[in-house]
DNA sequence: ATCCTCCCCTAC
DNA sequence: TAAGGTAGGGGAGGAT
């Protein structure tokens, strides 16, 4: 608590007057647009092409079309979809079958190909071996993100993530569809039911990816079943699928990843180390970016470079975790279990893209929305939260210096609130953002991006709600108990 | 030792 | 034009 306050008092004794200023001015008033909602205004701040200021129902708008904010909150439409399939079973830990103490665990992981890609592409069955990517943009100067590509634009070089403009680059006839959510819901939601008809262990790790723990079907041929069920989802779907087969979650995983497209991929014990030997360490999961950087400082590669560094060095230069993380996987070993279901630590919405706030009020209105939608989340999971973070907000400190500099980072900003009682509630949540972002002092016209968080979570059936309604607490008691929290006790005024 | 806070990292 | 969200794991370093 004491640390994220430094900072905030940090940023306003360096910039003290300026921001006070902007946060009690309200609009230019010789603009002549004094008193109009901000997105009627022209102003300097506007130079992004739809923002706040434009749209006043902004945050609603802008997550119908974002892949990001799909791919985030899938996860909660299943489990409301199945909840059925998944109560029952329990959470992977509370019995070891005979059959995996005898001859180990059989895993099956399942993905499908090129996902968003392959669900346009049932539509125009002539652009299959065809380059083609889903991206909100089209324009070979775009820097819109490519979200899927197939993998006749692979060849290219085409990657998700990656700029259209980049994609049009490695390849001039790249074919560019826009996304459809719909649709991908719809063929998630077939995809999962074929796995839950096949088997009752199923872990959703993604809307087109799942493991499936096969250890107890003693009678069944792995590589036959996983087959009959890749035959399913191309038929029902008409979207291809690929499979790895192996005896742990990650040989799986990366059984997966070699088969692609259209294909499945066993590997038995005595292939382990060998398919291991010249892999990338990059490939295994967990490994992204910065770990990948610092083995490549230390000239190691391959998995098989990896496995000649003790134990010890590794968890000197990765920590104890990441370490052990490292050591085990670049030998196949992995002892995770497949997990039906795993409670929800937190919930929590954000924006980081077309945010502009002319003035205080803009803020405000964007909080509002943004607790309207993380109080709705809470209440479709059946969840109430003590914990309110009103979290990176952030800002470009000290305009001028830091964006000459060419830095586009921004800063961040965040400040936790905890409640007496746990709630879902849109009213007090607003409230206590809003409390919250006052205490910020910052100038709203450098704010890029803000999101609120919700934690310390509760299932609502096992909270005593009915005997504590929010009412029977008056929010002049929530606030002091609030402010007991004493995230707000240096700026009041 | 263990927990907590404030981050960074990763995956889709 | 363009939609850079969401959630969990875990490390460093300090508090208990
Ligand atoms: N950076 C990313 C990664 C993924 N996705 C979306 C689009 C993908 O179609 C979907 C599934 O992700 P995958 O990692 O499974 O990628 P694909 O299914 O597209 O390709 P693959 O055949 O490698 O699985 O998630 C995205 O929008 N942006
Ligand atoms: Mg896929
Ligand atoms: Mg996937």
């Amino acid at each position: 608590m004491g640390k994220s306050w430094d900072k905030v008092k940090k940023y306003e004794a360096s910039d003290a007057d300026s921001l006070k200023l902007s946060i009690r001015t309200t609009a230019p008033s010789d603009d002549g647009s004094f008193g109009k909602p901000t997105y009627l205004k022209q102003t300097a701040n506007s130079d992004v092409h739809h923002s706040t200021f434009n749209d006043p129902n902004f945050v609603e708008n802008y997550f119908k079309s974002s892949r990001l904010h799909f791919i985030g909150t899938w996860r909660n439409r299943y489990q409301k979809r199945f909840s059925n399939m998944l109560k029952g079973v329990g959470y992977g830990k509370e019995f070891v079958h005979s059959s995996s103490i005898t001859k180990g665990s059989t895993i099956i992981h399942i993905d499908m190909d090129c996902f968003f890609v392959s669900v346009i592409l049932r539509k125009y069955p002539d652009l299959l071996n065809e380059p083609v990517a889903v991206c909100h943009s089209d324009n070979s100067r775009g820097t819109a993100e490519i979200s899927s590509a197939n993998y006749p634009a692979r060849e290219y070089g085409i990657r998700a993530g990656m700029f259209v403009r980049d994609a049009k680059a490695c390849c001039h006839n790249l074919v560019v569809f826009p996304y459809d959510f719909e649709a991908y819901e719809e063929v998630a939601d077939q995809f999962y039911s074929i796995l839950h008809k096949h088997c009752n262990k199923v872990q959703a790790v993604s809307c087109d990816e799942a493991f499936l723990d096969i250890t107890e079907y003693d009678d069944i041929n792995p590589e036959s079943f996983s087959s009959l069920i890749r035959k399913e989802i191309v038929e029902t779907t008409k979207c291809t699928a690929s499979a790895g087969i192996a005896g742990n979650m990650l040989m799986a995983r990366l059984a997966t990843k070699s088969a692609k497209p259209n294909g499945q991929c066993f590997i038995p014990p005595e292939k382990v180390d060998g398919f291991l030997e010249e892999l990338p360490i990059t490939s295994l999961p967990g490994i992204g970016h910065s770990i990948g950087e610092k083995l490549k400082a230390k000239e190691l590669h391959t998995c098989g470079q990896l496995r000649m560094v003790s134990k010890v060095a590794l968890h000197k230069d990765f920590g104890e975790r990441v370490g052990d993380m490292l050591w085990s996987y670049c030998r196949g070993f992995d002892d995770r279990k497949v997990e039906v279901l795993k409670e929800a630590k937190s919930i929590g919405a954000e924006v980081n893209w077309g945010v502009r706030f002319q003035d205080i009020m803009d803020c405000e209105h964007f909080l509002i929305q943004l607790s309207k939608e993380v109080s709705s989340r809470l209440k479709e999971c059946g969840v109430l939260a003590r914990t309110v973070n009103l979290k990176k907000s952030y800002f470009y400190a000290n305009s001028d210096k830091r964006r000459r500099k060419g830095a586009k980072e921004p800063e961040n900003i965040w400040a936790v609130g905890t409640l007496p009682v746990p709630t879902d509630d849109v009213a007090l949540i607003q409230r206590i953002v809003k409390q919250i972002f006052a205490s910020f002092h910052i100038n709203v016209r450098e704010v890029r991006g803000v999101g609120l968080q919700m934690s310390r979570l509760e299932r609502m059936e096992l909270n005593r709600r009915a005997a504590f309604p929010l009412s029977s607490f008056s929010l002049k008691e929530l606030e002091s108990s609030i402010l007991q929290d004493h995230f707000l006790e240096p700026f009041s005024h």
